[in-house]
DNA sequence: TCGATTGTGTGACCATGTCACTGACAAACT
DNA sequence: AGTTTGTCAGTGACATGGTCACACAATCGA
């Protein structure tokens, strides 16, 4: 069990709330959980609002035949709105949350959540913003998988995903996943990228040796 | 102009409204629009939180090649979360609202909503609740757009849509922007649904001469 | 070292979206 | 009535993408 650690302070999503709000959060302590842990699974039960502190979550959706879809992300300072779902009664549907990293996340227990809702502005707004801008980005997704070209998401991922040095450290069911395709589909295409000269294949990782290529086919 | 209607009585989507928080929104008329009218489009400015008091309001996206989706409608009760969005500050996409029958709708400005949100837990819960459950929906149709098969999807909107008699008065266009798919595929599949002698196809509108055979198709 | 697991490559096939048409029908106009 | 115009539906050809069924190579544990 690691000390205390002082997440409130370390964490700017909540930089703006009130001094009697941070009271009621200062006795929270931040959660450990490793790397692959599953925050929650479909039909499970939401005990409290969650906020990561560090680390990164990952919010996938299954289908019938096994595919899989990267609905979010969740970054440090963000909240889990599956959860907040739950919290506020609406019925919730199939999607896993893994966590990607080893996390530190906090669980505000569901009444003390209502109660920050009604008594402090600044949490009321940071639900709020969450809310609005997790619809926003569910919205991009949708739009991309509707009207996008494997080709164009596909360069997209691999130039967000890539480090300084120009690697992607990604299986090709990862990128698959993350875009919404098929494993193969992913396949087919990183080795029409490859003879183009954009990127070097190599086993569970790839090289960009072209960014600028890539770029040229978002537009 | 039309007589000041009681639109806060007969909307029980505020029926818990508190005395102080109905006061300030009885000042407000209903606006009345004629069917066709487009609510917004990309790029609008917004200036007030959209309450549909009755008709029916579809919210479109558009991809490049000019195909449709329909992302949601909003019935009598509901609100219009891109406006919402606009409202709390995170920026808009490419969706369009257009009114599918005439419509009669309540704009609260922007201040007014600002100040209902903080002394109103009544309206509060109600604009929560509206973002919740419309990210819900969103969500299902990204799970039905990546997931599900164009026979599935067209059975389910041509049950949904019927009339007691089970006849479908719409297009194959709209039916294709219904469930997010082009014409041609729609039409197709309605003939393949004649042969099997699950409907009937007319002009502008479509017969169901066997609802359980529909049925079947959806599982 | 020997399986077992994981990551990748491939071919075949089906479902769907796109393009480029055609014709059928209905409302409006002369 | 005939003509025009716009909407709606049917169709063939083709490209993309998802699924299935494999083969094979690299990696990892026991």
């Amino acid at each position: 069990m690691p000390a205390v650690t002082d997440w409130l302070t370390r964490s700017n999503a909540l930089a703006a709330l009130e001094a009697r709000a941070r009271e009621r959060l200062a006795g929270l302590k931040a959660i450990e959980l490793p790397a692959g842990k599953v925050l929650f699974r479909p039909g499970d039960e939401v005990s409290g609002f969650v906020l990561v502190v560090s680390g990164r979550v990952g919010v996938y959706m299954t289908g019938p035949t096994g595919r899989e879809i990267l609905l979010y992300s969740i970054t440090p300072g963000e909240t889990c709105v599956q959860t907040t779902l739950g919290l506020l009664g609406v019925e919730d549907y199939s999607a896993e949350a893994v966590a990607e990293t080893a996390l530190e996340i906090v669980v505000i227990p569901k009444p003390l959540f209502m109660d920050l809702l009604d008594t402090s502005t600044a949490f009321r707004t940071f639900v709020f913003h969450a809310f609005a801008s997790r619809l926003q980005s569910i919205m991009q997704l949708l739009e991309r998988l509707a009207f996008t070209k494997i080709e164009e998401r596909l360069a997209a991922i691999l130039l967000e995903r890539c480090d300084e040095t120009g690697r992607v450290r990604n299986t090709h069911q990862d990128l698959a996943t993350a875009i919404g395709s098929a494993r193969e589909v992913v396949s087919r295409r990183l080795e029409l990228f490859g003879r183009k000269g954009l990127v070097a294949l190599e086993r569970g990782h790839i090289e960009i040796t072209s960014k600028s290529g890539l770029m040229r086919l978002i537009g």
